[in-house]
DNA sequence: AATGTATTTAGATATTTGTCTAAATATATA
DNA sequence: TATATATTTAGACAAATATCTAAATACATT
């Protein structure tokens, strides 16, 4: 629960997210979208992924992320204990 | 948003919303169920002040904390904008 | 008015975090 | 095999965070 904390308490973060959302995308890709360098935007998906909101899979050259819905299952369950 | 993930990122603070869960309590008797000093406790409850995710209301020397439930609805609707 | 209790504010400090540039690794292609 | 592209790793650094002790504030009680 504290690495997905974690993982959700960066606006950077969420966006990524937000965009795997619709679809899966290389680290290159994602990296496009945001004003900041390649290692920083590595450095967030390694969060993310260690977190087990994002999977990576490896496509030759390319690395392809995807969400991981199911985690978010856990944060939802969490959340419902405090709705009486 | 920021102020919410924020101040569910830390495990304590998610503590203190656990116990204030079953009932209000005062700032030091929150603070007595951690070992921990009273003001860290109370930059704390600061913290989820802020983030409007609980209440204070002052009753004599006492401060009292309620949860603020209705702010969790809005990290559940986040949450279920990932749910398929 | 003086003292005690509850809580916060202020200031210090060590740790964590987010970002960068430069270098390393891995794969594809000419 | 040499070069180009995709991505990560390493190392540095400034900013944010969590914690502490000491001091300040506010209310209650004697």
């Amino acid at each position: 629960m504290n690495d997905i904390f974690k993982a959700l308490n960066d606006a950077t973060r969420r966006e990524i997210l937000e965009l795997l959302k619709t679809k899966s995308m290389s680290a290159g890709e994602i990296a496009d979208q945001f004003h900041m360098s390649k290692p920083s935007i590595s450095h967030h998906l390694d969060i993310l992924k260690r977190a087990d909101l994002i999977t990576a899979e490896k496509s030759g050259q390319f690395i392809f992320y995807s969400i991981n819905t199911t985690i978010m299952e856990d944060v939802l369950q969490w959340i419902l204990t405090f709705k009486k």
